[in-house]
DNA sequence: TAAGGCGAGAACATTTTGAGAACAACATGC
DNA sequence: GCATGTTGTTCTCAAAATGTTCTCGCCTTA
C-alpha cells in the first residue's frame, strides 16, 4: 500500500491538487492546470510530479491522452478522528454543501467509558443495525426509555434492544427492531443495563 | 524497548515534538522545524538529538532524504482511532470474546483520500443506511460491479447506489436498496463514478 | 579541573525543486 | 485525409532547500 508519507512536499501537493480537482471539475486537470494550481510555471515540472505519484502508486495515467490522469483505490491514513463532510448526497444536484457544518468528528467514539460490539444477528435489522455491524456503546448502567442499551437479562444472557420501562418501572420491555420477532418483558430486577448505544459503524 | 528514561531532557523534548508534529501534520518534521519547535535556531544541533533518538531506538531516519524521519513501533496508545472490541453481542450468553480480535482500528477512515457526505433519503435502507447516516467515501474513479458508490450521472446528479455493469460494460445499472425503488440503467458514459463506499457511521 | 550537555553556525553533500527547450502524441477544424 | 494548435513527454541545466558533519564556545556539576 503505498504510503504519502514517502512524498516529498511538492508530490503530495501535486496528489492533493488533483484530488480537489477532480472533486470540483470532475474531470482531471491537465499539465499546465497542475503546474499553476501548485505555484510553478513548467508543465514539464509538473509532469515530473505526476510521474512520481503515479510510480507511488496513487494514480495512473492514459499514457499521451489530454487529462488522462485517474486516481486508483488506494487507502492512505493517518490518526486523525476528524473526516471532512462534503455534503449530503441523495437522488439530487451535485454534492451539496451543508451550511455550518464542514467536518464530522468521531473523538465522542474514543472516550475511555465505551467499548465496541460485533453485532449478530437481524434483531435490530429495521434500525440500520445489521448483522456484522460494530455497536459503539458507552459504560452505563441506567437508560431512558426508547434508548438502544446492551442489556443483561438474568445474569447470564446479552442483547442489544430498545429499552422501555412499563408499570411504573416495575417491569422492563426489551423491543426488537425487527417484524419477526417480539418484544420481550421482563421484572426490572432481572435486567441490568451494560451500555447505551452511542454509534454505529460498517466497514466495508 | 527503548527507555524513554535515559534520554535527556531535550531529546525527550525532541521526540515528544516529533510525536506531536507527526500526529498533527501526518508527515514527519524536518530538522529546521524541529529546531524552531524545541525552541532552538540551529539545524546541527537538531540533527544531533535526532541522531541519538536514533541510536536508542526511537526512530530510524532514511538517510539524506527530506522529512526522512519515520517512528518506530512506539508502544504508546496516542493511536486514537482504535477502540477496544469486546465481543459479539447477540441473544445469548454475556458478550463472548472473539478470538484473535481486540480492537477495531477505524484508521482506514480517516485518509486524505477520504471524505463524509451524510446520506439523505432511504433508497439504500435495506443495505443498513439510514437516512441522517454518514457514508465515508474515497476518492475513486473506477469501481468493480457490487461496489456502493457515488455516481455522477449527466454531470448533475449525484447519488449513492450500489454499481454494476452490463452488456460487456456499455452500461452501468445503479441499484437502489429499497423494494420501492427500481435500478437505473444509463449508458457508461453517462456516469461517472465520484467514490466507493468503505464505511458508514451512525451517531445516537 | 575534567566531563558532559547544550547551542550556534560554517562547510559540504545530497535531495528536491524550478525553468524551459525540444520533440512526440493527441485533438480539432477544415 | 491534412494542417494546426494543444497537451504530454523527455531532457538538460541550475538554484534552493535540507541533511550531515564539524568546530567553537558556554554552562553546570561532580
Amino acid at each position: 500500500m503505498p504510503d504519502q508519507q514517502q512524498l516529498t512536499d511538492k508530490q503530495r501537493l501535486t496528489l492533493g491538487f488533483i484530488q480537489r480537482y477532480i472533486a470540483a471539475h470532475t474531470v482531471p486537470p491537465k499539465l499546465q492546470e497542475i503546474a499553476e494550481g501548485i505555484g510553478i510555471s513548467s508543465r514539464g515540472v509538473a509532469h515530473r510530479y505526476v510521474q512520481a505519484l503515479v510510480d507511488a502508486g496513487f494514480i495512473k495515467t492514459d499514457s499521451g491522452k489530454h487529462r488522462g490522469i485517474r486516481l486508483l483505490n488506494v487507502n492512505t491514513h493517518n490518526n486523525e478522528s476528524i473526516l471532512p463532510l462534503l455534503g449530503k448526497i441523495a437522488a439530487g444536484k451535485p454534492i451539496e454543501a451543508i451550511p455550518g457544518e464542514d467536518q464530522i468528528d468521531l473523538r465522542d467514539f474514543f472516550g475511555d467509558n465505551n467499548f465496541a460490539v460485533r453485532v449478530q444477528g437481524d434483531s435490530m435489522i429495521e434500525a440500520g443495525i445489521m448483522d456484522g455491524d460494530t455497536a459503539i456503546i458507552r459504560f452505563c448502567e441506567t437508560a431512558n426509555d426508547g434508548d438502544i442499551v446492551v442489556a443483561l437479562i438474568d445474569e447470564t444472557e446479552t442483547t442489544l434492544k430498545k429499552f422501555k420501562r412499563s408499570h411504573r418501572g416495575r417491569y422492563i420491555k426489551l423491543i426488537p427492531a425487527n417484524k419477526d420477532m417480539e418484544e420481550m418483558v421482563y421484572e426490572a430486577s432481572r435486567v441490568r443495563i451494560q451500555g447505551i448505544l452511542i454509534g454505529q459503524i460498517r466497514k466495508y
